[in-house]
DNA sequence: CTTACAATGTGTACACCGTTTACATTAGGC
DNA sequence: GCCTAATGTAAACGGTGTACACATTGTAAG
């Protein structure tokens, strides 16, 4: 006998978000709807509504568990990055990522974020934070940790999505990450004039 | 006596271009349909396909004058930038049109471009190419000109999608310009230190 | 001037989507 | 065991992208 398909799926929640997930990896952001969410959970149309209030909150859960995966990817990375060579990893990692999961990533950065959001706010606090630390960590001298953390994710996340956007190399991921290295080091060996120059300018 | 709508329109393509780029500014990148582009444009719903092959046709001929006008506006910052100050002013000026047009600017850089869109790749390479002649003549002795660009443009980038996504404090347009002009001054210095970096890690 | 053709716009139709509403089923506490 | 809240279903509405057949018009050759 063939058990009959539950009425109640059991943890239909989890499986919405992964439905997403998947969908969200072989065909896009385009094929992210919600109806091909529930065909997928094995499901009514509907049903995701139970858990979700709109589409825009199931991509909003997608984007946050995002944020955890990357967070995840960058401490596999380097548990603990202390030095320059260290963080230079974690920024190739953070790239590395973007190109590993393109529509996860733009999901994550590229549409318009609703601020309503809690999850997604939350989760997006803690990588920043994280990379915070991870600069204080490895740059315990710098007159201004907050300036010089935000300078260097704003240069990897720009790399992440030129890169994404194909106006860059990435043709091996050897290039890629040599080109990140190059870059965070290039901005590493400036940290006492990035706040020089903050200072003096703030003066003047 | 009114004149009766011509059945023909005269320039529809032009005229859904526009149409385009308003519902974009006014709805955001949702309320940009082909449908609602036809209605604008006063002409019916397929109508637009006589010009445009589909949706993403259009939305990458938005995003190809968006390109234009963003040259336009860094240029308008400064005509001929050839100290670093002239090039944080147009950093600056890169950011702000981000903030001015998000939806315009996630058009341009956030969905995934299609590579076969002629129009819009020329466009990316025009300022691919503005921003290396731009370094080009801030530091004719810079070792890797197009590396530095490309960092320089990676930075900037970042900050401008930061800014976007509500992640760093955009509170008022000189809170922002000075942390752009930070960030990019803090990169300057370390120009030197790019290609020192680069060669040393691609010989050992 | 006529006539044929190519370019352009219309109307209809289909499948899909997000979302609302009313209803059905079931799990779990009293 | 029953009642209520939680969960899933079914039907329906308006919107969307797009394909197809058809209508209208500018234009150039005869």
């Amino acid at each position: 006998m063939s058990q009959a398909p539950a009425y109640h799926h059991g943890d239909l929640r989890a499986a919405c978000l992964r439905a997403a997930r998947e969908l969200l990896e072989e065909d896009g952001s385009a094929g992210l709807s919600l109806r091909a969410v529930a065909r997928r959970a094995g499901v009514s149309a509907t049903a995701p509504y139970r858990h979700y209030a709109d589409r825009d909150a199931l991509v909003s859960a997608v984007a946050a568990q995002g944020y955890r995966e990357l967070a995840e990817h960058l401490s596999a990375a380097h548990p603990a990055p202390s030095t320059p060579d260290d963080l230079a990893a974690v920024a190739v990692a953070y790239v590395q990522f973007a190109l590993e999961h393109p529509a996860l990533f733009r999901a994550m950065f590229a549409e318009p974020c609703d601020p309503t959001s809690e999850e997604r706010v939350a989760a997006t606090a803690v990588i920043s934070e994280y990379v915070r630390t991870i600069v204080r960590d490895a740059f315990p001298g710098a007159d201004d940790t907050g300036a010089l953390a935000t300078t260097v994710w704003a240069l990897v996340h720009g790399l992440a999505f030129l890169h994404l956007d194909g106006k860059l190399d990435s043709s091996t991921p050897e290039v890629v990450a040599e080109q990140v290295r190059a870059a965070v080091f290039a901005l590493f060996s400036a940290a006492p004039a990035l706040s020089r120059a903050a200072t003096a300018r703030s003066n003047q």
